[in-house]
DNA sequence: CTTGACCTTCCCATGGTTGGAAGCCGCAGA
DNA sequence: TCTGCGGCTTCCAACCATGGGAAGGTCAAG
């Protein structure tokens, strides 16, 4: 089966199918005497593995995990386990995260009267926010979840 | 001011200074003799409200609309709730995709036993999901949040 | 004058994905 | 057989925000 065919029955682009191989993802596809990439139903189903993480949030390293754990019949469940509860953990964080902005903002926004005049406690609160604190560290979250696709 | 002493004071960093400076969402900065770029309370003001619009989430693009309605005195308060509000959205449209995510997550972590044996229902649910939509077009919702810093 | 802290510009890397260009391959129709 | 089209190949670049680092100029204190 050609990269293209791949790409529409795993549902993951020829584009990131030659990334992912690039990047070691997944080992690189057999080739046709033509230099086309060559790919089986096993391999479909890995990429559709390989999605179906990615739609659940994984990064690429804990995929990587995910994918040897799939593949070792001896595997233990707990370490599967394990990554699914620290990725469960730091989605949480970063969503505590995003509804402190958004309440932030909502009050803000409640409190903006909306009309045609300048005053604006949106403005302010940037201009002059009453819990401010420069230069110090702040929750570098980082890389928890993209949505895409 | 020194780029060194105006990112103490702002609470961004140098390299973001000049990053913004290059890519046109401040003003180039005056310089001095020797080629330092010297900056001003008013311009440290100015990267401190862009520093608290970050943290809120706002996308670069939403700074700068925010920043032109900042520095016009006529500007209408309804404009600034506008942007505050569709933001809102798109935080809380983020959040319930990551929650989503966590949810099913959480549940399928629950259900695995977490021990030395291999079986594993989170495994299983990446090989053969119950509601797969495979090459269809899933949420492609994009730039939303980083909470970095 | 030396030292050290600061500044300058320039390049590189990250992560996930998309876009494009140039060129080869394979199939179908005239 | 020739032509055209779409698929495939590789390579290069871009997005966004950020940090790292090198090579070299500047400044103030000792």
């Amino acid at each position: 089966m050609n990269i293209g065919q791949a790409a529409r029955t795993s549902g993951v682009s020829a584009k990131m199918i030659r990334y992912y191989e690039q990047s070691g993802l997944i080992p690189p596809a057999g080739r046709t005497g033509a230099g086309y990439r060559d790919y089986s139903d096993k391999d479909v189903h890995e990429l559709r593995f390989i999605r179906r993480a990615r739609d659940l949030g994984f990064a690429t390293t804990e995929i990587v995990e995910l994918l040897g754990l799939w593949r070792d019949r001896s595997r233990q469940s707990a370490d599967v386990k394990r990554i699914a509860e620290n990725h469960v953990a730091a989605l949480q964080t970063k969503i505590r995260e995003l509804q402190e902005m958004a309440d932030t903002l909502a009050e803000l926004a409640h409190c903006c009267h909306g009309d045609h005049r300048p005053d604006c406690p949106i403005l302010e609160r940037l201009e002059t926010p009453e819990n401010d604190t420069p230069a110090t560290i702040r929750p570098r979250s980082g890389a928890v979840a993209r949505s895409r696709r």
